[in-house]
RNA sequence: UGGGCGGUGGCCAAGCGGUAAGGCACGGGCCUUUGGAGCCUGUAUGCGUAGGUUCAAAUCCUACCCGCCCAGCCA
C-alpha cells in the first residue's frame, strides 16, 4: 500500500530532480501530504503556491522555497501557482515582478496560467472584512501606532482592550467605509479583528486587518486606499485560490492560529499550513534587508553582482539552475535552524558543469616560454577534445607554435617536494601537444623576476605520448602566444570570511565580516582562439582552472569571463599541508 | 519571564520501540594526457542533559539545559 504513494513519487520526482541520491525524499511535509492524500482530506488533490512579495530580487534561499513549492505539487500530480503577496503598495514595484517571474523561469518551474495576486482579491478581502464586522468580529480602532502598542501588551503582560472596541456594528459599517472612502489620513483609523487582548500569542491581540495608505498601487492604482495586511491577506488568498497545502517558513508558525481563526470566523475553505526551516548558506547573507544595503552602499555592483547569492547573481557567475536545483534537494526539508555549508553548493555545481561544460585552454598568468627547436614560422593544428566526461562533444583543433603561454605558477625554479610541473631541467607535457623540457630560464635584471623560459621539445610526442613509452609527472595547459586571445578574468572568493556572517560581537553589524578579497580581476590573460566571439552566458571549463562564464560585460574585441567555481585543487591542499608541518 | 518551535558526527539529514541511512567536508588508497573527473575505503558504544518505563529507547514518560521565532498600521 505504501509503496503505490512512493512509486508515484518516483515516477514524477525525478523527472526534474538531477539528484544522484537514489534515495526518493521523506520529509515530513511528504509525510503530511501523503497521509491527506490517504484520508482523501482533499478530494486527492495537491496545490501549492509560491508567494513572493515584489519588493526585491529572488535569492537561493527563495530557490529552496520554490523547489519545495513547486517541487511537492509535481511529485503528487498537483499545480503550483505564482501568487504575488503585493499588499504593501510603498514597498513593491512591477519591475520586482518580472524580475521574479525570469528568476522562476530560469529555475525551471512553470505556473501555466496560474498567475496571480493578492491584489486580485481586494474587493473580495473588503467583502471578507464587511462579513467580519457583521459578525462583530471586527472593529474600527482610532488609536495612534503608538497607543495600538501601548495597548498590545508585552510578551509577559497581557494587554487591554482599545476604548473603540465595543462599538456598534452599524457605526463600524460607516467607519469602514469611509476609510474605504478615503476620507482619514494614514494612521488615524484601522480595522481590527476581536480576538483577546490577553491572549498569550501577542498575533491574537486585536490583530490588524486594514490601514489607511494613501499611496499608488503598483497594480491597482490609486483605487484603494485602505490595504489589507498581510495576516489578513495571506490565508484567505489561499483559500480563493483552492490551495491544499500552504508551505511557508518557520516564522509563519504563530501566525497560523491567527489564519485558521479568520477562515473560521469567515466560514470559508481552509487550507492546511505547514511550516519549513528556510535555508541559510555559510559564507553569505540571505535576507533581502541584509543584501540590499550590500547593493545600495556600493559593497556589490549590484542586485546580479556574481558574488551575490541572488539567482541573478548566481546566473551571472555561471551557476546552472540544474546545479541549483540539486542543491536544494540535497539540503533537505527540516525545521531546525540551520547553515549549510556553501561547498555543498561548489560541489552540486562542480558536477553538474563537469558533464556539461566544454574544456577549452586560458593562461590566467601567462609566462612566456619559447621553445628552442620548434621552427620559427610552423604552426600546427592539434585535436583536442572538448570533454572527457562525454566524446559525443566532439574535438577541436587548437594551433601550436614557436612560443607559448604557461601558467607562472606552473614552473619553480626551485620547485618543494611532491611538484610535479615545470622546473629547470625537468620534462612535462603540454596538454594536446608535446613533452618540452626547461632549458634556460630568463630573468629581469633588477628585480629577479622570471619573465621568460627557454624549452626544448621532444618532436615524437606529438599529442602528448613519447613512443618510447617514458612518463611525465605533469601535464601543463598553455596557449600559442600569437594565436591566443587577451581576456579579462574575474575571480570571486566568497562575500564574507566567517561561516555566519550575523555573528558578531555587539556594536558591530555584518557587513565587518566581508571580504575584503572576494573579487580579484585578471586583465592580461590568453585564450584559446577557439573563443572567439563566445556568446555572454555560455560556460566552459578552463583546463586545471575551474568553471568559467562570459559576462555581458564582454565586447567585440575583449571576452570577459567570471569564475563560477575552481577545480577541486589537491596540490593546494598538499602545499597547505607542507606549510603547517 | 508568556506563547510557539527546535536540539542525531565539522555541516546538512534519515530514523516513527528491535539495537545509528545517505550526502557534503575531512583522511587513506587506486586510476588518470586536467594534481580535474571516476573508483575503493576510514570516521557517532553514540542521538542536548539527568532520571524513569520496557526483554529492548534516538524513538515512550518526567524534569532540567541550550537555541530560534513573536511586542511593524512589514512580509
Amino acid at each position: 500500500m505504501k509503496n503505490t504513494t512512493t512509486e508515484r513519487r518516483n515516477e514524477r520526482g525525478s523527472k526534474n530532480i538531477p539528484t544522484t541520491d537514489s534515495t526518493p525524499p521523506t520529509d515530513f511535509i511528504r509525510q503530511v501530504i501523503e497521509e491527506d492524500l490517504k484520508t482523501n482530506r482533499y478530494g486527492g488533490r495537491v496545490h501549492t503556491r509560491f508567494p513572493p512579495e515584489p519588493n526585491g530580487y529572488l535569492h537561493i534561499g527563495h530557490a529552496k522555497a520554490i523547489c519545495i513549492d513547486f517541487g511537492i505539487a509535481e511529485d503528487y500530480g498537483g499545480l503550483c501557482n505564482l501568487r504575488f503577496d503585493d499588499t504593501n503598495p510603498i514597498k513593491e514595484e512591477s519591475e520586482y515582478v518580472e524580475a521574479i517571474k525570469e528568476d522562476v523561469r530560469w529555475l525551471g518551474f512553470d505556473w501555466g496560467d496560474r498567475e496571480f495576486y493578492a491584489s486580485d482579491y481586494f474587493e473580495q478581502l473588503y467583502e471578507y472584512a464587511v462579513q467580519l464586522i457583521k459578525k462583530g468580529k471586527a472593529y474600527v480602532c482610532d488609536l495612534s501606532p503608538d497607543e495600538i502598542r501601548e495597548y498590545r501588551g508585552t510578551i509577559t503582560e497581557r494587554g487591554k482592550d482599545s476604548p473603540y472596541r465595543n462599538r456598534s456594528i452599524e457605526e463600524n459599517l460607516d467607519l469602514f467605509e469611509r476609510m474605504r472612502a478615503g476620507e482619514f489620513e494614514e494612521g488615524s483609523h484601522v480595522l481590527r479583528a476581536k480576538i483577546d487582548m490577553t491572549h498569550p500569542n501577542l498575533l491574537m491581540r486585536d490583530p490588524i486587518m486594514y490601514r489607511i495608505i494613501h499611496a499608488t498601487h503598483h497594480r491597482t492604482g490609486d483605487k484603494w486606499c485602505i490595504y489589507p495586511t498581510y495576516d489578513f491577506a495571506h490565508g484567505q488568498s489561499d483559500s480563493i485560490e483552492g490551495i491544499t497545502h500552504s508551505l511557508c517558513s518557520l516564522e509563519f508558525e504563530v501566525h497560523r492560529p491567527l489564519y485558521d481563526w479568520y477562515l473560521d470566523a469567515l466560514e470559508i475553505y481552509h487550507p492546511q499550513q505547514i511550516e519549513f526551516a528556510r535555508l541559510n548558506l555559510s559564507h553569505t547573507v540571505l535576507r533581502k534587508r541584509r543584501l540590499r544595503p550590500l547593493v545600495e552602499e556600493g559593497y556589490v555592483s549590484g542586485w546580479d553582482d556574481p558574488r551575490m547569492p541572488t539567482l541573478s547573481g548566481l546566473r551571472r557567475r555561471g551557476c546552472p539552475p540544474e546545479a541549483i536545483r540539486d542543491f536544494c534537494n540535497r539540503t533537505g526539508i527540516a525545521k531546525s535552524d540551520n547553515l549549510v555549508d556553501i561547498s555543498l553548493l561548489e560541489y552540486c555545481v562542480r558536477q553538474d558543469l563537469n558533464k556539461r561544460a566544454p574544456r577549452v585552454m586560458a593562461v590566467l598568468n601567462p609566462l612566456r616560454v619559447v621553445i628552442d627547436n620548434y621552427p620559427e614560422d610552423k604552426v600546427e593544428e592539434l585535436d583536442a577534445d572538448n570533454n572527457p566526461e562525454d566524446p559525443s562533444m566532439g574535438t577541436r583543433k587548437i594551433p601550436f607554435s614557436r612560443v607559448i603561454y604557461i601558467e607562472r605558477e606552473d614552473f619553480m625554479e626551485d620547485p618543494p617536494k611532491k611538484y610535479f610541473r615545470l622546473a629547470p631541467g625537468r620534462e612535462v607535457r603540454l596538454k594536446h601537444a608535446y613533452y618540452i623540457t626547461c632549458v634556460d630560464v630568463v630573468k629581469d635584471e633588477r628585480t629577479g623576476e622570471v619573465i621568460e623560459l627557454h624549452c626544448t621539445y621532444d618532436p615524437e610526442s606529438r599529442g602528448g605520448w613519447a613512443p618510447d613509452g617514458r612518463k611525465v609527472r605533469g601535464t601543463l595547459h598553455w596557449v600559442s602566444a600569437i594565436h591566443s586571445l587577451e581576456a579579462e578574468v574575474r575571480l570571486y572568493d566568497h562575500l564574507f570570511v566567517k561561516a555566519d556572517p550575523e555573528d558578531v560581537e555587539e556594536g558591530s553589524d555584518f557587513k565587518a565580516a566581508l571580504n575584503p578579497n572576494s573579487l580579484e580581476t585578471l586583465t592580461s590573460c590568453r585564450v584559446e582562439p577557439s573563443l572567439a566571439g563566445a556568446a555572454p552566458g555560455s560556460r566552459y571549463q578552463f583546463l586545471r582552472k575551474g568553471y568559467f562564464c562570459v559576462d555581458p560585460d564582454s565586447t567585440d574585441g575583449k571576452l570577459v569571463f567570471n569564475r563560477t567555481v575552481s577545480l577541486r585543487d589537491t596540490w593546494a591542499k598538499i602545499q597547505k599541508a607542507q606549510k603547517n608541518s
